[in-house]
RNA sequence: GUGGGUAUAGCUCAGCUGGUAGAGCAUCGCGUUGUGGUCGCGAGGGUCGCGGGUUCAAGUCCCGUUACUCACCCCA
């Protein structure tokens, strides 16, 4: 089978010390996540097909059917998800009578979807969600908490400035309704083209969509109000428009921005124009751009959904945020050198003298580990040259040489420094920084 | 799904108006029984994505196809 190896488009696979730093962020996330409370749950790959395509009708096209290669037609039709609140829902619905509401959930999985790949955009790529949902009521101050899990979460993490662009889809439905105009999905989808293609092009394609030059001027007008604080609902207002949903919204929104005004100070910002996400999501809105890069698109969006987990007797409404890690690092690792300070998790290499003391070097080995240092023994008893050239090819910081010390004892070398010390494998304990690999961003030294 | 670009060694690419493939990096070996990153010498590795056509002759021109890639759609 010598047929030629290729990538598959969309399908991101990183080399091991990138896959390092990747762990890395993914285990900061969840650390995160847990601090909050969030418990853990992960959720099958596949869905039946029908829930996946029920929630929009564009989702068809992007979901991955499953099918036995040599199964016939007359299997339930599988489809891969394509995002992890789809999957949550339906895991709440099917065991209600199990979980604790309100329930506070984190899922760390991959999603598919089918579409052509781009920058910052995959077919399989990982999500990480964070979503609290309730039994028949779900009070608002969930959605202002986890702006604070997000504010920890980036934090930690090597992102830069960043900031949560926040809305609430009842404003923007509202005030359509209010100045006459019905598609409210097909509208905000136009809107939201604003920074991509400006309001000249916005406004021709609400016209080419049957609004008339005042709505479409309107529409512009709401999608300009962009504030840090609750100024926003006066800027509303001082448009003269009005309709219950529209307070509605308003009062939601400012008391999102206002907890999180106090509790994670600059973080998000009211900005009217946001209106992406499912069709599923009903309120609050969420969208994150790095300010590094705001054109690369959302790493972390989300927002509430208060009809999606629903058997017809009961509901749960929920809201939710999920950052886009895969995206996250195509940027970050992928075309910024974000790296790990080294690709393997050994961070001593135990050499050996010769054959037929390996046991010896094995027996080290195992001392170290038992200490919790990941530590590996060379393969050969090869010259230490290339013993201590092995251990620098992979980043491994510490050569341990067995009877190298004085009477007899060991010694280890740190072959960055070139310092050697004379050791004991049953206490020696390398520096908390070497112990495991860390996050190496492309500015700092080294 | 629609439109544009690209397709030569593991990687990044050269190869002018057609005449039986090159560089850098990487990899491996050696540099007199041991503590490396520099340096020197050497080696392996390509049916030029695949199929067809034009031609005495095609990596080099034409057609098709597949893959990758960028934009649209949509979205993390």
């Amino acid at each position: 089978m010598a047929s030629k190896v290729t990538p598959i488009s969309g399908f991101q696979e990183w080399l091991p010390r990138e896959r390092i730093a990747e762990q890395y962020v993914l285990d900061t996330i969840r650390e995160v996540f847990e601090l909050h409370g969030f418990a853990s749950v992960s959720t099958r790959a596949v869905e039946p097909v029908e829930r996946l395509s029920d929630q929009g009708e564009d989702a068809d096209k992007e979901i991955y059917a499953v099918s036995r290669l040599a199964g016939g037609d007359d299997e339930a039709r599988l489809g891969l998800h394509f995002d992890l609140t789809v999957p949550f829902a339906r895991y709440v619905l099917e065991n209600s009578g199990k979980l604790t509401f309100p329930f506070r959930r984190y899922q760390i999985q991959p999603a598919w979807r089918g579409e052509r790949p781009q920058r910052g955009r995959y077919r399989e790529f990982i999500q990480a969600d964070v979503d609290i949902i309730d039994a028949a009521e779900l009070p608002g101050h969930y959605e202002a908490e986890l702006l604070l899990v997000i504010a920890d979460v980036f934090g930690r993490l090597p992102v830069g400035a960043y900031q949560v662009h926040v809305n609430n889809r009842k404003i923007c439905e509202g005030f359509y309704r209010a100045i006459g105009i019905e598609d409210v999905i097909g509208t905000l989808r136009i809107v939201d083209k604003l920074d991509k293609i400006g309001e000249d092009g916005v406004a021709s394609l609400l016209l080419a969509a049957g609004c008339s030059q005042e709505q479409a001027d309107r529409c512009l007008a709401l999608a300009r109000i962009r504030t840090s604080d609750t100024s926003f609902v006066q800027q509303v207002r001082a448009l003269g428009v009005s309709h219950p949903v529209l307070e509605e919204g308003l009062t939601h929104l400012a008391s999102v921005m206002e907890t999180a005004a106090e509790h994670a100070p600059g973080v998000a910002v009211a900005d009217l124009r946001i209106a992406r996400g499912l069709d599923y999501y009903t309120g609050t809105v969420y969208e994150t751009m790095l300010e590094r890069d705001p054109g690369y698109g959302s790493v972390c969006s989300g927002g509430r959904y208060d009809a999606l987990a629903s058997d017809g007797k009961r509901t749960y409404p929920g809201v939710g945020i999920s950052i886009g890690v895969s995206r996250l690092l195509g940027l970050l690792i992928g075309e910024e050198g974000l790296t790990a300070s080294r690709e393997t998790p050994a961070a001593v290499l135990v050499a050996v003298n010769d054959e037929e003391t390996r046991s010896d070097s094995i027996r080290i080995a195992a001392a170290l580990r038992s200490r919790g240092v990941p530590t590996l023994v060379a393969p050969k008893a090869a010259k230490f040259g290339k013993q201590i050239q092995f251990a620098d090819r992979r980043g491994i910081p510490y050569v341990w040489f067995p009877g190298a010390g004085e009477r007899g004892g060991d010694a280890v070398k740190d072959i960055r420094s070139g310092d050697q010390v004379d050791a004991d494998a049953a206490s020696w304990t390398p520096p908390a920084a070497d112990l495991h690999a860390t996050l190496v961003t492309p500015g700092s030294s080294d």
